[in-house]
DNA sequence: TGTCAACTGTCAGTGACTGACATTAGCTTG
DNA sequence: CAAGCTAATGTCAGTCACTGACAGTTGACA
């Protein structure tokens, strides 16, 4: 409750602006190496010789070597559930969980911005993509949003989320498509917001057809529903 | 390619026997260790001490403490291939899916029995569920394997796995349906083999409803599809 | 039986992380 | 503005996972 996020430098003591100073040069620094020269190679006290602090400082700001690196998703994450509040109850779950996805990108650039550069954020997206020890962490961390996501479902669908299986199920098989996506992203040469978003798109349109028992009819085209 | 997974003691030299029972006692000395104290607070000198054997020894076995937390689970999944494999092509790809689990739970139990107390793999189920370090590289194992299985389907469906992407969607939704189901398992009171199978089909039933626009019917009942 | 190769143990070292305690430096109050 | 409080930082020692190097042991096999 006494973490502040952002680079809102609010008119308060030296202090304070001290700590957020340190914080985001810590953060910055970190994925600049970690991208640069990949996580495993990056110590703690490279990072912090940088910053010049101690390492037992860079460990009072950040829990873990890991956390430094999904500061800045966390703030996406928070985003993507605010825009998701915010759709109107006359949606349906995927409607609305697609359209916060989609939404929240339009305004996301501008949040990251104020904490460091969104192609460090992008470059930082795909190492965490393609390093294992990442990856793990990555997935570990979804899966707490999407308990969230699946109360916020039952909330606005008005049901009880240990009666009913179908916020939880619709909500992993909704992640479970978006993670595809993001792991394709990131694994392809376009690096763009534009590429991600086509992505996403093209794979969501996908689930429903996925579902149908009989796929031999070719559906390659994006928007071609067969079935 | 030179490990042996499990416990068939082949008429082979006295070394390869040695080596086995070595195996065999670290894999279970360990699991019982962290189903008992948590994994976090068994140290693998601890399991190395018990088995008489040096803390190298251990790593010369079991290329880290994750990995021995996973011998079980990677037997079961091994299994879960080869009878997605032996379905018959005129299957669905969900229809195969969702048989190859429910099948290979049939004879998973004597495989399992061969290496360490199905009871125990149990409960090692359930403290990797419970171990946030050991979820983490669960999910990321977990899509390793969904990988696999796509690469499955599409073979099945003929498909190109690049240019289609509906096998990867697919195999996405399947396997978060079967998370949760996991999930809610490892949480709940009943540890039954009987109580996964329900739930596993309870919400593998769910998957088609749920991702239909109109939620607002209730559907508590596990076969109602309702829409 | 002797030789070779595979196992194993020992040792030293790295890197992430933590607790305890001393030190520094904003902030507050008289 | 000086004294005192307290938050922030630094230092140090220690734990634990993991690794490379090297030496000792012990099955395997001619």
């Amino acid at each position: 409750m006494t973490e502040r996020q952002a680079t809102i430098e609010s008119t308060t003591g030296l202090r304070e602006r001290k700590k957020q100073r340190t914080r985001d040069a810590l953060l910055r620094v970190a994925l600049e190496l970690f991208t640069t020269q990949g996580y495993e190679h990056t110590t703690v006290d490279e990072i912090a010789d940088a910053v010049e602090v101690s390492q037992r400082t860079f460990f009072r700001y950040f829990a873990s070597k890991e956390e430094v690196a999904f500061a800045v998703q966390e703030m996406v994450e928070s985003h993507f559930v605010a825009e998701l509040l915010a759709r109107p109850p006359e949606e349906g779950p995927f409607a609305a969980m697609r359209n916060a996805v989609l939404g929240s990108w339009n305004t996301i650039g501008e949040a990251i911005e104020a904490v460091v550069p969104v192609e460090l954020h992008m470059r930082t997206y795909r190492m965490i993509e393609s390093t294992p020890a990442l990856l793990a962490a990555h997935l570990r961390r979804s899966t707490d949003l999407e308990e969230r996501i699946a109360g916020i479902v039952a909330e606005r669908e008005e049901l009880d989320l240990d009666a009913d299986p179908r916020p939880r199920v619709a909500v992993a098989a909704f992640t479970g498509v978006m993670r595809v996506a993001g792991r394709l992203w990131g694994q392809g040469e376009d690096a763009s917001m534009e590429s991600i978003r086509t992505l996403t798109e093209l794979h969501l349109d996908h689930l429903g057809p996925a579902l149908a028992a009989e796929w031999r009819t070719p559906a390659r085209t994006p928007g071609a529903h067969t079935a």
